[in-house]
DNA sequence: TTACCTGCAAAGAGTTTGCAGGTAG
DNA sequence: CTACCTGCAAACTCTTTGCAGGTAA
């Protein structure tokens, strides 16, 4: 835990930010679990003031959030509209989304393959590729 | 004209929905065009603001660009999280986004091959691909 | 005639900003 | 010390809603 704080500090400033106690906060929260995942600001804040006396601002919390973003520490996922959605994985990868129950699931770029790409518009280079496959349940009916 | 007139006319009865003026005007200015294209409700609205002398409301514009896309007239698109994007092609496609401009194109579904899927969750069927190809210049930097 | 539609303005939801006080380095 | 950061509230942007008057069928 000492450590993982240290690393955060050191991540912080390496980045030209100041290592704050609500930046650590948030950095512990976003960064230092098991597993990758996705948050809007909403379920952060609430992931954080269930844990903390210290509440943090929604202010400091989108401020932090896009400065990770900014060093590349945060994706951001276009998702839906009107709600912006974060992923901790920004490693390259493409995701599921179930229409059913609106969560949204990591594939492993190995696991999708393409295999024939169109030409290109000139002087143009890919610099990423978003793939999300929209899945439900086979017998039912979609209407957003 | 007259004809495209007539089949709007049309598609509406037969949808459900009354033939208004506004519902026309907003017909002729999405679906009269050589070519499919992207728009946002606010760019929709300069359009027939510019072409007709009586204005049509944000809210019928809201109101009827929705209930154009619950019929499966126009899909809508994740492109930036503040902003609904639509997109006048309904059939299976994909895009070109291209981070110096702003702009999409559409890619036809035939130039891009998708040769292994990730096996799907349980019971679950893949209901549509989202692909978007983000270009850029290749001698730039790209921070948002 | 009447159920549906439009336009206005107000309300909502999410995000950003200005600024006074606080704090890391 | 001081430049940077935080938290609050106000402001902003986009979208939705309530409702009174209008209109398609």
């Amino acid at each position: 835990m000492i450590n993982a704080y240290k690393q955060h500090i050191e991540r912080l400033r390496s980045s030209g930010l100041r290592a704050t106690k609500q930046r650590l906060i948030i950095s512990m929260a976003l960064f230092n679990k098991p597993n990758t995942f996705h948050f809007t600001i909403e379920n952060l804040k609430k992931i954080i003031d269930k844990n903390t006396k210290n509440k943090i601002s929604v202010a400091t919390l989108y401020n932090t959030v896009h400065a990770f973003k900014k060093r590349g520490y945060l994706k951001e996922i276009f998702l839906k509209n009107n709600k912006t959605f974060f992923d901790t994985n920004i490693k390259n990868h493409y995701h599921f989304y179930d229409e059913d129950t609106e969560e949204l699931f990591d594939i492993n770029s190995n696991d999708v393959l393409i295999n024939k790409v169109p030409t290109m518009p000139n002087g143009k280079k890919i610099k990423e590729i978003e793939i999300t496959l929209k899945i439900a349940s086979d017998n039912q009916n979609h209407k957003k």
